[in-house]
Parts: structure tokens; sequence; C-alpha cells
DNA sequence: ATTAAAAATGTAAGCGCTTTCTTTTACTAT
DNA sequence: ATAGTAAAAGAAAGCGCTTACATTTTTAAT
């Protein structure tokens, strides 16, 4: 009864008990008889009892809370995998700590470090993850120790389970319905180097490939408009023709969008994501199911939390929404 | 050192010292002779051990970490506001805990016991607060535990300390910088009920009662880019004149942008929060200076939790970044 | 009623640190 | 050298729980 607060010995004096007792009622285990339990309960309410988080961590060598590494939660996507991932975790009575990291991998393992030390039961990647196992380094280090669930990545190594959209067929098939359509110069704008990154990017160059582009339109370009709108320019100015514009990323789409469109040219855009960006302003846009990424992630964790076995990686499916950006013909009937 | 993780015995053995002047080292505090401190260090090192973190926090009440309460880090406004504070914090070592909630109040309340309950010594909270200081009850307990920083709301109870813009003001201005231009029928769309979104609504009506307009056209909607289209369309059938829009956050403002221009009206079109996606469609809008905001948030947050004085409310200005939505004529030279 | 078995409760030893209070060691000044 | 003092290190008592094991109570079966 230290300032204050009551502990688990006023809990027992008060109804009688032993700590014990007010233990097991606290952890619900069934050993109590019903009597006495609510018995303890109604003290605990009446004096306001909340049992000491720390103490019981220590105690159970957990505190159910799990490590959400993100790249950059103030991007709309990230956001938004932070936040479902977030609400489903505290469904199952996980509490979620973030730790933002750039992109450098020096920083993740230092926030890495960070969680482990706090005793997270576990960790959550997001776009934490890269597309050579060398440059992985950070997870495995994590893995070692607690389980780790990557989002959006495809990293092999023990205790970590992946689950991810197939990004390179969704940008294969997405440039490849873009060439279909008749559009030779494809500009596929890209900015960062994560695993999901680096997919699409390998997606858009074989389908280039396979279509017999003379020279793939890939360019790296930083997310900001501005950079985005010279990077454009510049391609234009230097005689480059567009046929039509991927982008990695919802965001870098729009820039493009922007400034093909303000220079009159009506030719298709498509992003990735499918964002609320891409909703508000008609951008044709891959979805890669965010939600059912998240869900699977959060359940994965679960189980493997729970000592059940869990697939080591799943691939959810994506789907193009289409909307003014980037009209595709219907596909047509098959003809023999 | 049990399932083979060394504790604060084993360095203790190992370095030939009491497990007293290990913990001294790894506090940092003073007593501890120079080459004791590096030979122990060096024997952590070696052994890789991480102190207990569960342990550390029962021993000294705390585990530096703070919790933040978000309406909804999926907005793009709030996940900014995040990742600021995020890095703030950690770059004080500290931690945050995440909870996210809806607009409901038991919601919230719910969420401010499982952070308290997890011994926060601090929570943050944004776009948590509402006008009415009777709908602010969950805000008034947390702070009964542990210091309340409120972003974007002012709440008046001790142990609360609010930072924000004022809104209120900022939309009056913009609201009678469109009035001033002439234009006559304003329509000002709005989402939430926080704070800050109910004093927006004040400032724009306060302009409009004074600059005369008839009926101030205050319109509620949905986040939704449908909802706005609806929204608009709506008014534009129902032969409501529009001459400019307001919209309390961009995502709207880029939805009414959208939903008039497609009916060719170029009216202004001004938005909140300057957001990212503000800058990608050129959407006039007002900064509210969230970066300010949440250093000074942090600032006030470190000076309370050393016990030392913090002012209980700080306010920082706003300021219009014009963009192709809306340009506003420049300011006349006074006349006599 | 009597006893064996099952169920409920209690006792006490941790969990891995921090910290107060002592004791020991290292200086300083005589 | 030697007391006197400051600095460093150690012993041990928590911090507030959980839980294995011991004990008591209850229930069921004879």
């Amino acid at each position: 009864m230290k300032d204050g607060k009551p502990d688990i010995y006023d809990i027992a004096k008060r109804a009688g008990v032993s700590i014990a007792t007010v233990s097991r009622v606290l952890s619900g285990s069934a050993k109590v008889r019903e009597s006495t339990r609510s018995r303890v309960l109604g003290v605990m309410k009446s004096a306001d009892y909340h049992p000491n988080a720390f103490a019981r961590g220590l105690g159970l060598g957990s505190m159910r809370t799990v490590g959400i590494l993100c790249t950059d939660v103030s991007d709309l996507y990230y956001a938004k995998a932070v936040s479902l991932l977030e609400r489903f975790l505290r469904g199952g009575g996980w509490n979620a700590l973030l730790c933002c990291t750039g992109n450098d991998l020096e920083d993740k393992k230092k926030n890495i470090r960070i969680l482990l030390d706090r005793q997270v039961d576990s960790m959550i990647l997001v776009g934490s993850a890269f597309r050579e196992s060398s440059d992985n380094t950070h997870i495995e280090r994590a893995a070692r120790r607690v389980p780790v669930i990557v989002i959006n990545g495809l990293v092999e190594c023990p205790n970590t389970y992946c689950v991810l959209c197939d990004e390179r067929q969704a940008a294969y098939k997405c440039a490849s319905r873009l060439y279909g359509m008749g559009c030779r110069n494809i500009l596929y704008l890209y900015d960062v180097q994560t695993y999901s990154g680096m997919e699409k990017l390998e997606g858009f160059r074989n389908a280039a490939h396979d279509f017999g582009a003379e020279s793939d339109l890939a360019v790296h370009t930083d997310k900001d408009t501005a950079e985005v709108d010279a990077c454009v320019s510049d391609l234009l100015a230097g005689g480059t023709r567009i046929d039509a514009v991927m982008a990695s990323e919802d965001l870098i789409a729009v820039g493009a969008l922007r400034a093909l469109r303000a220079r009159g040219l009506r030719v298709p855009v498509v992003g990735f994501n499918n964002s609320v960006l891409a909703e508000c302003v008609a951008l044709t846009s891959v979805d890669n199911m965010l939600e059912s990424t998240c869900t699977a992630a959060v359940g994965i964790m679960n189980r493997v939390l729970e000592g059940r076995e869990a697939p080591r990686k799943i691939v959810v499916e994506s789907r193009l929404v289409e909307r003014e950006s980037c009209v595709f013909p219907k596909a047509e009937p098959h003809t023999v």
C-alpha cells in the first residue's frame, strides 16, 4: 500500500485470503472457489486495485507486448499497416511498442536491440526487410530471441514468418497489361529499396524484357512531389517518350499524374498500395491487401506464441483497382 | 543464468564484484572506480548481457515508456504526429506504447486503463480531446496517475498539459480572406468532433457571422471520398451556390476539389493540415505546425517528468501554405 | 461416521534487479 | 607512519507479483 496504491497483500488481507489466492483470481486459473473469487474480485474493485505490470512481467516473463519495427509511420501505407496490426494485437490482449527506424541498417539494429531489451514477446517488421539475405542480419538476430513476423518481405531464417503479397507478379501483370494495350515506353518510378520495392522493380523489368521493350525505363526518385515532378520533367525535356507510368507507390504515381496532366499528357498511370490517396484522386492502383496481410501476420504470431505450428510464409493475392487514371480495355473473349 | 541468458549474478561473479557494483555501472551512477567499471563493462559485453527490463522496471518503478493514445494512426495527420512523437521520445530514451482508439469515449477509457495498468510514465493524446470538458473525463482520470500531454486540444485539468495551434483563429482568418476576396457562399466541410475540429468550425462560423453571410454553409461529412463527392453533388443539385470551399482536413478538401473541378467549377478550395496529400495535389492548406507541436509536447513531458515546471499550455502559430487550389490576392497596401 | 481422494488455500521461495546501510579500501594531511 | 576522511564495494532487504509444494478443507464413497 505504497503511495496510495493497494498491492496484492492489501487485497489478500481485506478479503481474508492469502496472496496466492489473490494471484490465482488475477490470472483466472480455475483453482479458486467461486465464492472466494467473487469476494476477492469485489475487494479488488472496491479498492481500485490494479496489479503492478512490472512485477507481473517479472514473474511471468512477459508483459504481453509486441514490438513493431516500422520504417516510417508517417508513410500512409505503413501507417495503415501499423494501425491494423495494433488493432488486431490489442484484440488479442497484446500491446504494441512502436519503433520507427529509417532505412538505415544500423538504426534498425539499434532499435531491434531496444525492443529486445524491453523483452517484447515478438516482433513485427513493417517495411524493414531487404531483398538480399545478407542485408537482413538484423532480422536474424531478432529471430534468435523472439519470433519475428515480416510484413511484405521474404526472409528465410529460423523463427521468422513472412506474410507478403506477390508484388513482383503484380507489377509484372500490370506492366504486361500496359504493354498489351500498346504502350511501348512505360516509365516505372520507384523509391525504396525494401524487399517489396525490389520485387516490384524486378516484376516490371521482367515484363519490359518479355515484351521486348528496347530499354526498361525504371527511374529511381524520391517520394517528394517536387522531386517526382522534376524527374518527369527532365525525362520529357530529354526527349524521352512516355506512354504510361507505373509507380512503386501511390504518392509517386499521383506526383507523376499531375506532372503529366499539367503537360496535357493523358497517358495511363498506375500506382501501388491502393491507399486513400489513390481513392481520392481516382488513381488506378494495385491493392496488396494490407488488411488480409496484417490479419494473417497477427494470426501467425498468436499461433507461434502459443507453441503451435504456423506457416513460415503466406502469400496474399493482390488486386487491381481501376480508376480514372488508367482504364484497361476489357479482356477480349478468346479467339481461336 | 537461466535459459542461456546471463543475469546480474553471472556478471558479478565473472567480474569479481558484487551485484551492487554491477547494478551501479548499469545505472551509470558515479560511485564506481573507473577500472572496475570498465572491467564490468567488458564482462557484460563478452557475456552479451542485457539487464532484464521487468526487474529493472520493478525496482525503478518505471520502464521509461509513454503511452500514445491516438484516435486513428491510419489517418495521415495523426500518423505524422505519432511518427514525430515517437522519434522525439526515443531520442530522449523513451519508448512509445501505441494505443489506437476510435472516437468512442468508452473505448478511450478502456485504452487509457490499459496504458495505466502497464505503468506508463506519461501519456500523450493525439486527437483524443473534445471541446466540452464534460467529455474529457477520461483525460482527468489519466491525469490523476500520470502527466498527460494533449496534442491539439485544450483541457483544463490538473496534471494536464496542452500543445495546440489556434485553429479557430486560423479558420477565421482563412474564411475572412475568402469573404474578403468576394466569396459570399463559402462551404465548410468538416468531419470529426474533436477539440480541434470544433474550434475550426467555430472559427468559420464566426467569420461567416462577421461578414454577414446569410447562412453559414457548414456541412458535416464523412472523410470518405465518395461521401464528400455525394455531399457536394447534393448541395449543387439542391441549387446551393458555392463560391469557395474550406475543409477541416486535406483529404476532404481534395475530395471537394475533385467534385467541383469535375463540374467545371474552379472556385477556391482550402484544406487543413498541410499534409503530403495537399502537397501532391497542390492544395492550398493551413499548416498547423505539427512538428513544432510535437517537439513542444515532448519537451514539456520531459520537464514535467524531471519534476521541473512546464507551461500548462503552448499555442503554436499556424501558417497558410498557398498552392494552386486557392490563390489569395496579394494584400493591398493600406490606403488612407 | 470414516477415510481416501479431490479441491481449495496457504507458505515460502523465487523472478532479476535497485538501493540503503555497512564495511572495506584508498587517499590526504599531519 | 597514522589517524581522519572520502571513495568504493558489499550485504541484504526490498520491489509486487507467480507458483511449486505443503497443508487444510471439502466432497465422495464406503
